[in-house]
DNA sequence: TAGAAGAGCGCAAACGTTTTCGTGTTCATA
DNA sequence: TATGAACACGAAAACGTTTGCGCTCTTCTA
């Protein structure tokens, strides 16, 4: 790569100081138009611009922002970083993404990486594993020294720092609610493991709803999940029984697609036989056949309102306290629940 | 934010100078036992690491990736991202994402951003705005320079860098002939405007097989979608006519999911009555029914190949010339091509 | 004609590092 | 006692920028 041009080698040019340049680039009134004129024109030729290294350094500011999420080939993570990448642009930030791939250690060493003065804030949502050992040792760090921190989704509720999170248990209670109204009796939900905090509130709505309801809870109807395992048969064997569930509710997009084939290999009609819901409504959920109703789950807004309560905090425009926003999520009814009765 | 503590700091506490400190910490030689030890004991406790940007400013390097692609919500992208971020993570770099949303107003001033100093390189999937207006200055103004630059899926012939893609024209040709081989006679082709340049690759792929096949070509069974106007409308009306398509190749999982749905509705069953094949191989094409077959372009190996050839470039461990990666795409055939005769 | 005013520019510090090249002290050896 | 090395540390430059202040020279005013 060819060095680039930088004011000391424009004041060479000229015979001038390098201060006298920076001026100049400026319009300072403290420079002749003159030099003014020379200057602007030899750099412009050069096609000069100023190195943000330096200015970083100077500044003592990166108007970059962070982002640690487990991945990104998940559409629900994509959407969250397309909404902040479009909010952190209009205030003039950038970002900077980094992903954990649910590990702890990958986790632990992109916050080294990210807080050595690379990035002004960080936006994180937790990896699975440090979720599953509770080991909050570098976000302690980092709330320590007041570094502007935003978690979403995944958060954990020891740490003191902005957050954003989906209601998941009005959107769990609201979608078991639907459930219940178009006639199911026996509803199913599919979840993770305990230590996924996202899946035990899905859970609580799940509950919820059902004693709001008189229906009574049974616990053999709740299927916890092991993501490292298979899905297809852990989920086919909700369904291939001699009794199966006459609705599901599952707590992301992938579990309730699968189910719903696992369906209808079985030869059980949707919804006729068994109404389906699932978590996040990504492409998947507009094209399975029937389309399956979601609880949607506004990623972009999500991003959103993470960036402008980071960028608050990083521009000291935010109130002292932490902000805690919940975003509703709405049920979005398609023809995997159409009423049947 | 807490100010970070830094060798000044730590150099005052004890009355040395700067450079003692600085090379205590590295366990230089030059510095006793004592100082040594007093010193990062001191930095330990206080959690000192050296600030990155001062590192990246002296050493006139960042060691950060920038990639800009048009949009990020989009399974294909993301599959990219994903190899770029491993790749680049197992040489010690971090990554930076922009985003161009098609347009190219945004991706001018994203290079603007990005080739400021913060940045050692930069991966470009061109937005669809620029391949349309055809303008590359800001390609051009890079190249002059020897900025290390890697183009890949949406490409610009006359800029001269490294570049990855797919080999779109046998990517097609293969799905065209397996169409061929299992009976279909009149198969249509949904893609792109002209100006989108793996479009015409496929299409060209597509006419190729259908002459190698000794079909004749059908200018009436090629349609060129537009993606700002109604895509079911569009879509629909290639299969709502009197006399449908035996078999349909799509240039990518969208086009393709919709021509299926379409079919359905008009009661077609396929692949009986029409085969279909889309391009990537995302989620949506495992969990339509029948599931789509697909041209699977390996993204992550994409992303990691583009990834490759930037940081040699970098690091001047490539070759003086420019390469040219091909990644192969295979087909990944599944019941909408299940022959059928 | 002395003094002030103002125009035009340079110095130097600051941001936080690393590294080369000193410099001063101590101690052993001839 | 002079010489040399070994030891322990500091000064300063470099990366590229911004900016407050000071300096010099001209020009105007009283």
């Amino acid at each position: 790569m060819k060095p680039r041009i930088t004011l000391k080698k424009i004041a060479k040019e000229f015979g001038v100081s390098i201060s006298t340049v920076s001026k100049a680039l400026k319009d300072s009134h403290e420079i002749s138009e003159d030099t003014r004129a020379k200057i602007k024109a030899f750099a412009d030729y050069y096609n000069y611009k100023p190195n943000s290294l330096a200015l970083q350094l100077r500044n003592q500011k990166t108007s970059v922002i962070g982002v640690i999420i487990p991945e990104i080939v998940h559409h629900f993570f994509s959407t969250v970083i397309n909404g902040i990448e479009r909010y952190a642009n209009e205030k003039g930030y950038n970002v900077m993404v980094c992903l954990s791939n649910e590990s702890y250690e990958k986790e632990v060493s992109n916050f080294g990486v990210l807080t050595n003065g690379s990035v002004d804030g960080l936006i994180v949502s937790v990896a699975r594993e440090t979720q599953e050992n509770q080991v909050y040792k570098h976000f302690e760090a980092l709330i320590n020294d007041d570094f502007p921190l935003v978690l979403f989704d995944r958060i954990i509720d020891e740490i003191e720092c902005d957050k954003v999170i989906i209601d998941d248990v009005g959107g769990a209670y609201k979608a078991t609610n639907h459930l219940v109204e178009i006639g199911a009796k026996r509803i199913a939900l599919i979840t993770t493991q305990d230590y996924i905090t996202v899946g035990c509130l899905r859970k609580e709505g799940y509950l919820k709803a059902l004693v709001a309801n008189g229906i009574a809870i049974d616990e053999s109807l709740i299927y916890k999940i092991d993501d490292d395992k298979d899905l297809y048969e852990q989920i086919g064997k909700i369904i291939h029984v001699d009794n199966p569930p006459d609705a599901i509710l599952a707590v992301n997009e992938i579990y309730a697609a699968i189910a719903l084939k696992a369906s209808k290999t079985k030869g059980l009609v949707v919804p006729n036989d068994v109404a389906i819901i699932g978590f996040t409504s990504g492409l998947i959920s507009e094209f399975t056949s029937p389309k399956l109703t979601s609880v949607v789950q506004h990623g972009d807004l999500m991003g959103r309102q993470a960036a402008e309560l980071l960028i608050n905090r990083i521009e000291n425009t935010a109130s002292s306290e932490f902000q805690k926003e919940v975003i509703s999520p709405n049920l979005k009814i398609r023809k995997s629940t159409l009423s049947v009765k």
